[in-house]
Parts: C-alpha cells; structure tokens; sequence
DNA sequence: TGTGCAGGCTCAACCGATTGATCTTGAGGA
DNA sequence: TCCTCAAGATCAATCGGTTGAGCCTGCACA
C-alpha cells in the first residue's frame, strides 16, 4: 500500500510553476490567463502524481465545507431512504456530500457536538425533534438550517409536502367506492404532518358531506398502527374504511385486522400515505398516495445551497401526489 | 441569528492567556501543568463564547478528520439501516460522526472524488460493489477501508457474519420440522452472501442426509424474490419448504406463493435470512435468523479505528445468531 | 548569593490550499 | 530610446488549531 500524500507543492515543483498556478488551474480560475502548455504541464503532473485537494485545507481557507448535514429520526424507516436518495443526489450536483445522523444515536444535540464548528454548510432536518434550544444553537454556529416537511414553530425554514392534498386524494378515493363511514388512523399527536394530514381528511370528509368518523393517533410504526387499528376495530360500529397516516402504521394496522378475523378489503378497505415498493408485495398489495419524497431531499440539499443566512423559507413542495389503487381498498359491503 | 465564528484567540484574549493553553484545557492534554485557577478561567472564556473548535483547522494540522465513510448499494434496504445504525453510534463513541454514500448515487468512484483528500479516516464498504480499481485507489488515498459482509478478492480486509451457520439453522428447523424437499431462493449470483448461505444450505442438507433441492437465484429484492419463487413453484415436484437467502427476496417470495394460490406455511413453508421488524407484521408473519448485523456496523467502525495501515483483517463476527420462528413454517402437510 | 529545577506559560512553526498584490518579460507605441 | 501595458506567472498573508521548544518566576538547597 502506497502512501501518497500529494500536495499542491508536489505538483507544483514537477510542473515548474508557482502553486498558486496549480491551485488556479485545478479551480479553473477565470481570472487566471495561462500558456496553454503551461495548464497542460500542470494538469499532466496532477495526473501522474494523482493530485487530489486536502479537503480540511480547503475548508479552512475558503470557510465551505462542501457537506451537507441530514439529521433523521430512524434509518429504519424507509420512508427517509427515499428523502436521503434526493438529498445525496442534490448534493453530489454541488459537488458536496452528506453526512447522515439519527435520533437513535446521540440525538440532534450530541450530533452537533461531533460536527464542531464549520464542518456542514447545512443542516438537513427530517422527521421529529424541534427543540428550539438546539435551533438557537445552530443559528449561534451559524450553521443554516432547513426542516424538511415539518414546520418551525417560531423561525419560516421549512420545506413541505402538501399532505393535506394527500389525504384528500386517499378519502376522495374511499368516499368514490361508496364508504360513508371513514376512520383516521393518524400520525403521533403534536407531529406536523399528522396534523396536515389530519386536516386533509377532515376538509374531504366535510366536503363529501360526510361527518366525521373515529381517529386515533399512532406512531409511524407497524407496532403502534396495529395497536389504534385494533382500537378502531374494537369500536360498537367499526368503520368500512381507514385512512391511515403513514405507510409503516399501515403495515401494522393490516396484521390487526387479520388478527380480528377480518378481511382487506371486503371488511374494510385501507389505504395509507406514502407509496414504497414493498406496498405492492403486502396481503393484499396496499392503496397509497405517492409522495415525492426524493424530491424534498433534493429540494432541502438545493435551498441550503442558495439561501442566503437569513432568508425564510415556506415552501409547499410542488411534486406530483398520486393515488396508486391496488387491493386494499374496494366497495364496501 | 447572531453570527459568531468564535476562534480560539478570541478565547485566549478573554481569559488572557495563549491560545496554546486553550488548545491543551480544550483537548485535556495530560502534558499541560496549569494552575486550576487558570483552567477555570479558560473553561468560563470557553463556555462564555460558546467556542467550538473549527473541524477543518484541527483536521489541518492532526491529519485526521474525525469521520469515517459508509458506502453503501442502497438505503432502502433495512437491512443496512442496522448496520447504518450500528456505525453511527461506534463512530459517536469515537468522537466522530459518519460519512454515508449510496450506490443510487454517483457510485463508489464519484463518491470518493467528492470526498477528496483526508476528509475520512477510513471506509466501510458494505454490500456489493467490489472493483479493484476503486480498491487500488483507495489505497493510494491512504484510506483504510474495511468490507462489510463481503470479501475482498484480494487483500484481507473484512469483517463478515457466520451466513454459513444462519443458513444452516433455517434448514434445521426445516428439517425437524420434517421437511425433506427444501429449495434455496439464493441471493444474486456471485455475492459472497449468497455464496456462504449457499454453502450452508447445502451442508446442512447433507448432513441430514438429504439430496440438495433446487436452487434459483434472485436479487435482495422483492421482485427478484417473486420471480425466483415463481421458478421454484412451476417445478413438476414443487418443494415444501424453501431457504430464502434475504429477508427482502422473501416478502416478493411470499406473494408469488398468494398468486400461485398456494398458503403459507400449508403448502410451502418459508424461513429468510436477516430479521427485521417488518417480519412479523407480514401474512404470515415470517419465520427468520436473526443477525448481528447493527453489531457488524460497529465491529467495522472499531476496527477502522484501530488497525494499522497495512493490518489485514479476516474476521467472523461472532455475535448471537438465531432463528425467529414465526407462523411461515410448519410441518409439511 | 548562586545554582538547579520544576511549575506554568508563551512562542512560533506548521498543516495545505487560496487569493489579492506584485513582479517580470516582451511587445507596441510615442 | 523610453514608457506603457498586458499577459503570465510568483509572493506571501491567511484560515484556526496544534505542539515541541523555550522562557520566566520563585522556591529549595548548598
């Protein structure tokens, strides 16, 4: 195993010019005007000598890290996955990388500690955990900050979906096979996109004319949406249709239903927020609305890039939402 | 927003002393005599500011950034959610924060030409994706890397699970179940996972005195496991048990045994590699061998940080291996 | 009174790249 | 012949911490 090690110097002595040329070549400097010899000598010996930066070098001259930061609440839960995918995909674009952590570490506030100063141009914040001690804390590292579909309570730095439209789409959907009576399995109390979607349902069910059925709040885990499902269920008059919140709370509310001796659709019809690929593999293949998740990744990376220090963002993102109709839901009885 | 850039001189000055001494009151440089009056003072200076030092100065000057790499095929797959998870709080153990990048992105090649020189103190290298180039080039970058779940051709460097033993607990407990035609739904063809559950499937066929059954390959994906599944099923004497290689091939698995209209675990009985969540919220809820895999996340890190350059590594994890049964398996009808 | 010594700090070089300022050379014009 | 100017390249300060070497001061001991 070779050990290089290669600095501007390097190829600047095998080149035979100043550093500072070399440094000007690789940046391609436009204020640089060069002998085409000379920039094909410089590039020649960053070849042979495979030449590449000193990240740390670079970072502390020009005060750019060239990363990205995006703090999530579990890599467990796929949902994220396709965030991270957008987000990866827009910073590779700045010729950045991301630094991923999770709540299942050190939390947002020990995350930080590791980062120090100066190490992220931006922070990425997905899912939960809004302490505002720490939003106070990153705004003194200067570091800005972008929270992705969820709102800030005080500060306007968010990106989001419109979930409303989501579950508008999803009970529109149920209501048009004939359900009348419609439960809501939502998303953990207090969370922001519960609460959107909670109003999406509530809006379309008014708007079907429709009174309001039974909703129960859940985690977004198959663990916590078999426990509400099975609390919708145990209901004097259990609903003939759920809207459930997230697709992981889905995953769970199915084994409930099968647990009470019940059949998806032809006892109640089910479809969740959030489209996956497993959906379609599931008994039977689950309705969803899509949501354009990777894009809000890529749209976080590319605000954080552009933003000036203390501009406010409020954006509802503008992606296709799209119910995708497959066997869990049908007429009701 | 206050924007601070508090540097170490800005300290020095408020606690009137050098910048040296907040260096070595900052790091506890055991070398450092001080008075503790002095200390305390440096520390108040320290919290008074809020000073944090610059990653990038101090990743200059030691030569290590404090961050290590994951690579990874994708994050979509749970299964490296563990081992992502696992990582994370190694690497948060060693004061540093982790680095991921996924194949959906530029590839291994782009991923490390984004990171340039220095900015990781090593590379793990989950999953797929072996070229020997990428290898020589990491090794160029002075870059210690170690293979997660895989083996490297060449150099010995990896750390990997007992997949032979997994696989033959799956087919013991098929057997005592009393099976005796049991398929392998194998990962993709020259994955080294797939090579070892492959061989341990077959061992422990042999030992039970049982002539290898049929044998499919298929991707760690739920469509490659419905494909492979529908291969097995058309066989003329189908098998009454079948050895999936991956959790994530298993669920596809499971709908093409739906679609063929057969029942899980009455016609066909079906144990997977890699426990997950997910896996008993399935229909039925399936049957697996659980791996240590968060425990190779962190086994990977630990090593990184402590091998010798040119150390090599061939390591079986040996961490609890177990199988979960569930509802898919049962004796054979 | 001088010497030795250690405790408690300070000095300053260095890590590697960036970038505004400056120098050199040769050509063209007066 | 002298001056100007621009192209083409070099100089050197700088980013913020780290760390080996060195500098004071005061006390103990002879």
């Amino acid at each position: 195993m070779k050990r290089a090690r290669v600095t501007l110097a390097d190829v600047a002595a095998l080149a035979k010019v100043d550093r500072a040329v070399v440094s000007r070549v690789v940046n391609n400097d436009p204020a640089l005007s060069i002998r085409p010899e000379t920039r094909e000598r410089v590039l020649a010996a960053v070849a042979q000598l495979g030449y590449r930066p000193n990240a740390a070098a670079r970072s502390l001259r020009t005060a750019r890290a060239h990363m990205f930061g995006l703090f999530l609440p579990d890599f467990a839960n796929p949902v994220y996955a396709e965030i991270i995918k957008g987000a990866e995909a827009a910073a590779a674009g700045l010729g950045c990388v991301l630094v991923t952590g999770s709540s299942t570490g050190a939390g947002l506030g020990g995350y930080m500690d590791l980062l120090g100063q100066g190490r992220i141009d931006g922070l990425l914040l997905a899912g939960a955990e809004g302490e505002s001690e720490l939003i106070a804390q990153l705004d003194r590292m200067a570091v800005p900050w972008i929270m992705l579909n969820r709102r800030s309570p005080a500060v306007k730095r968010y990106v989001i979906l419109d979930d409303e439209r989501a579950a508008r789409l999803a009970v529109e959907h149920l209501v048009g096979l004939g359900h009348r009576r419609i439960a809501h399995l939502a998303g953990p109390e207090g969370a922001d996109t519960a609460l959107r979607r909670s109003a999406g349902w509530r809006a379309a069910m008014r708007d079907a004319g429709l009174p309001d059925g039974p909703i129960v709040a859940a985690d977004y885990t198959p663990a916590g949406g078999a426990a509400a499902m099975a609390a919708l269920l145990a209901a004097p008059e259990p609903p003939t249709a759920v809207f459930v919140a997230n697709v992981a709370s889905a995953i769970g509310a199915m084994e409930s239903v099968r647990e009470a001796g019940l059949d998806i659709p032809r006892d109640v019809s089910m479809v969740a927020v959030h489209d996956l690929d497993l959906a379609s593999y599931l008994a039977p293949p689950l309705t969803t609305v899509r949501m354009p998740l990777a894009e809000l990744g890529r749209r976080g990376v590319e605000l954080l890039g552009s933003l000036k220090p203390d501009d406010s963002v409020a954006e509802v993102l503008d992606g296709p939402i799209e119910l995708i109709a497959r066997r869990s839901t049908a007429p009701p009885r």
